[in-house]
DNA sequence: AAAACACTTGAACAATTGTTCATATTTTCA
DNA sequence: TGAAAATATGAACAATTGTTCAAGTGTTTT
């Protein structure tokens, strides 16, 4: 009934197994950058956007109107989006136009919406 | 200097660009579905849990181990990974052997990883 | 039966997240 | 110049997240 915290790192259960995993393991930088794409992608509004995107050009009134949010709320995800280099956008006059920087993540997307739709 | 509350909504600035998008557009069980995928990879400890059973089964002791991190940790993740039907496990006695239940989800995680080292 | 072991679970906690609201900023147009 | 329009931004907020700690399973061993 006591409980006299074993530490299990003394006592591998598969110590073969842990070394030759460990070998192969990616680098801890790797993992982190990788991570953070996909947090990116880890929410509705911002895959709405870029799935937009992908199709077309559009300014973020485009945007709101077609996702049906605040311009606020899309200018905030469109702040992230940027900082993570995946749209890029040019303005003429008052309006700013927002396009896809990078099509490899369309493919990440299209990847993980299949996985979905199973 | 006053702020008149403009509705975007009303003047669209590129009504056919929305309209053609938006008949393209995902729709929202989808898309949710999507972004809990990405949200369930958005972790640096659940990237390397998987990557490490794709590449070899192992008990919760050994991922632990191989990770550096509390055994409650991992188990805690472990059990987000089960209830996204990405890891099965089976009991041997007292210890619980974790593997791979979705091979797809490497996919993904290699894509992004091809992604991360540019 | 009791202790040890492998693992799970629940509560608690700080940290992060996404939206809203109000307030800039920048450009155009009257 | 001044108002309006398109967008950006900062603060505030509730909600969610991942870890830790403590306590709880269930199984084996002595």
């Amino acid at each position: 009934m006591k409980n006299s915290q074993p530490l299990c790192e003394t006592n591998l259960i598969n110590e073969k197994a842990v070394k030759e995993v460990s070998s192969k393991m990616l680098d801890e930088r790797t993992v982190l950058k990788t991570s953070e794409i996909f947090k990116i992608l880890s929410d509705p509004t911002r895959i709405k956007i870029l799935f937009a995107l992908a199709k077309h050009e559009l300014c973020v009134c485009d945007l709101s109107a077609l996702l049906g949010t605040t311009q606020s709320a899309i200018s905030h995800q469109l702040r992230l989006l940027r900082n993570a280099h995946l749209v890029k956008f040019r303005k003429e006059g008052k309006v700013v136009y927002y396009s896809l920087a990078d099509k490899h993540v369309i493919n990440l997307i299209q990847n993980a919406t299949k996985h979905a739709s199973e």
